[in-house]
DNA sequence: ACCAATAATACAATATTCGTAACAAAATAT
DNA sequence: ATATTTTGTTACGAATATTGTATTATTGGT
């Protein structure tokens, strides 16, 4: 076999790095050998596995939903009660939008390549369907009322994800975690006692 | 009159979105072009008021030094207690050492015009000065203890801004503020009751 | 209406970054 | 051990980006 493609020490090191440095100053700003010495690796290593900046910035907002999806898919196949898998859900949320950059996203929109653009919406679509697949069965089990709108859930779900990262909202709580399960029991039980 | 030289809304516009980009992201990735756009001003208007890049940075260093000066010099012309004054200095240490980034330091002792690293450098000389005769000052008049090395004394006061930064021992108190009473109070008069 | 300052644009001169070639060195497998 | 593959080093021209200036039109205040 000729070779381990994108496993190797080096691909694993330059896209850490890459990753390090897009999280922080977007893609844009970095240049090409900057990744290389901060992987401490030589440029050719770098264009013998990926064909330009572009290519590794495609590799690492892959790896990036790549892990998050797995996680997700974790959760939702845990044999736990509904609402503790939303709990968690949202905790993922919460973390991961905290791995995400922001000027990462900004350079991805104004990228004149338009190839991160349309693979980042692909992922959006994919994440959009799984979801809305995985709400359908918890409706078909009736662990959710079967007369809600899956576009309102879908909606109010994604609203409880930036409730769960408001800080006016946080400022009330001891733990994070505590104003996620306010937030899921009002979302599942609404305030009725 | 021909120009109210850097006081202008221009120039004033230029210092403000350079020193938010150079914060951000340091001063080597950081263009003239970017400036301009950021500040809503021309490239010639950057160029009639600055030669270069490295001299908006020097600009923005020290309009942050003299703003920091300034307010330790307004704390310790207050008509307040010794032990007063110490508690406001480890406050404005903390808070100014928030504003300062990394970034832009690492980039300063980089470039290999040394005149950014110079002028920090005396800056810091500085400071030193000021904070050294005011101490001497505060011994003469009988604030603190006579057979205090100065030297150590300085030492101990940096030892106090680092620690009140200290994540471990923030985590100890409600607000930081009580952490640094209790580090002044420790600073004065020992642990003895 | 005048003046100084600014914006807009184009531009040559530099500087930086890119991507590749060729070969030596090191690592890995067989 | 030796063949095979991967990596490091260096140098380099091409492509791109940035700099700093010149020119002209426009603005806003007095």
């Amino acid at each position: 076999m000729p070779a381990t493609k994108k496993t190797s020490k080096g691909v694993q090191a330059i896209t850490e790095s890459a990753k390090a440095l897009f999280w922080k100053h977007g893609i844009r700003r970095v240049t090409v050998e900057e990744i290389c010495k901060e992987a401490g690796v030589s440029k050719m290593t770098f264009y013998r596995n990926f064909s330009n900046k572009n290519e590794i910035a495609q590799h690492v907002l892959t790896k990036v939903v790549e892990h998050s999806t797995s996680r997700y898919e974790k959760i939702m196949n845990q044999d736990i009660a509904f609402p503790a898998k939303i709990v968690e859900l949202v905790i993922l949320e919460r973390e991961e939008s905290k791995g995400i950059s922001q000027e990462f996203l900004k350079d991805i929109y104004q990228n004149e390549d338009s190839s991160l653009q349309s693979l980042i919406e692909q992922y959006q679509e994919e994440g959009r369907e799984r979801i809305m697949r995985d709400m359908k069965k918890a409706q078909e089990k009736g662990w959710i009322r079967k007369d809600l709108k899956l576009s309102f859930l879908l909606y109010t779900l994604n609203d409880l994800d930036k409730k769960a990262r408001d800080e006016e909202l946080l400022a009330m709580y001891e733990k994070p975690e505590d104003l996620i399960m306010e937030l899921t029991n009002f979302f599942f039980y609404g305030i009725l006692p």
